[in-house]
DNA sequence: TAAGATTGAGTCTTCAATCTTC
DNA sequence: GAAGATTGAAGACTCAATCTTA
């Protein structure tokens, strides 16, 4: 009944813990600090930037977050507030909403991306050897796929 | 001036991201469905029981949470009334505040330690090698030792 | 009836200002 | 004046209910 786990993979796993907390918070400084931008809206360029036609659907935004679809909703409303976004509606299916970026979004993802990335690679990447970058990555892809099979059990 | 990070390390940063918001979140709802109790609240009472006194000073539990001071406030308000923990004045320092497990408290850590770490070795844990925990502990402290002498140079 | 999206109410967080004690 | 803690106002998220279209 009780579960055990020894000293080393409970050091990983709270280590693990801290680095998210201490990096994603540093991060969240910098983006705020040097461009105006919070993290959140800065992953919603990302997305609408790498998504096939430049555009996502509202339910497809809120599940590449792992965001509800009212706190997309919300998240949305900010940002098209701000000009960043726009929204659309659907041709073939009325209920649906697109959002693409606007040309200010682009151009605010473009000042905000190098900021970003340096961060990214100052705290974090650049502390990792080739062989650590690929341990960690195999991991944490192996992690996710028992996650995903275990929810669509679930499901 | 761009900050060129390669793919294999990008890889493990958005594997790292990915894990966070995955394995959290089912942590969270495993929490809550079988103990009804908030991971937040967990932590807290975590913290309590492992501080030297069983207790801690206000702004110790928000550093160690790396929350504000106002929301460690809160947070204790809203535990302290659900009966898990108690305020009491410091004689030393009277500005001071301690916060203490109540019996309560101390049994309704007891209650949800085995959920949680059952779900930290079935999501997390058991998906590592030996070799595999150690490169992660190891990158975890060195990710964090330097960006604790970053902010110290700052602060 | 179900799916896509939004809205209202409630919860939890942060920022700035405040109060007390050092 | 500075540190410890709290409070008011506002931001951002969730749950449940609602509206529209399929």
């Amino acid at each position: 009944m009780r579960p055990e786990i020894d000293a080393g993979r409970m050091a990983a796993w709270r280590g693990f813990l801290t680095v998210y907390a201490r990096v994603v918070g540093r991060l969240e400084r910098e983006l705020a600090d040097e461009v105006d931008l919070p993290l959140t809206w800065y992953e919603v360029l990302l997305l609408l930037r790498e998504a096939p036609d430049g555009r996502l659907r509202m339910h497809e935004l809120a599940d590449s977050r792992l965001l509800t679809r009212s706190a997309a909703t919300r998240l949305v409303d900010r940002i098209e507030a701000a000009g960043l976004v726009t929204r659309s509606a659907s041709e073939a299916d009325r209920r649906g909403t697109f959002v693409e970026l606007s040309p200010k979004g682009l151009a605010t993802l473009r000042r905000a991306a190098p900021v970003h990335l340096r961060g990214i690679a100052t705290h974090f990447t650049s502390h990792l050897s080739d062989e650590e970058a690929a341990v960690l990555s195999t991991v944490m892809a192996r992690i996710t796929a028992e996650l995903c099979v275990l929810e669509d059990q679930v499901v």
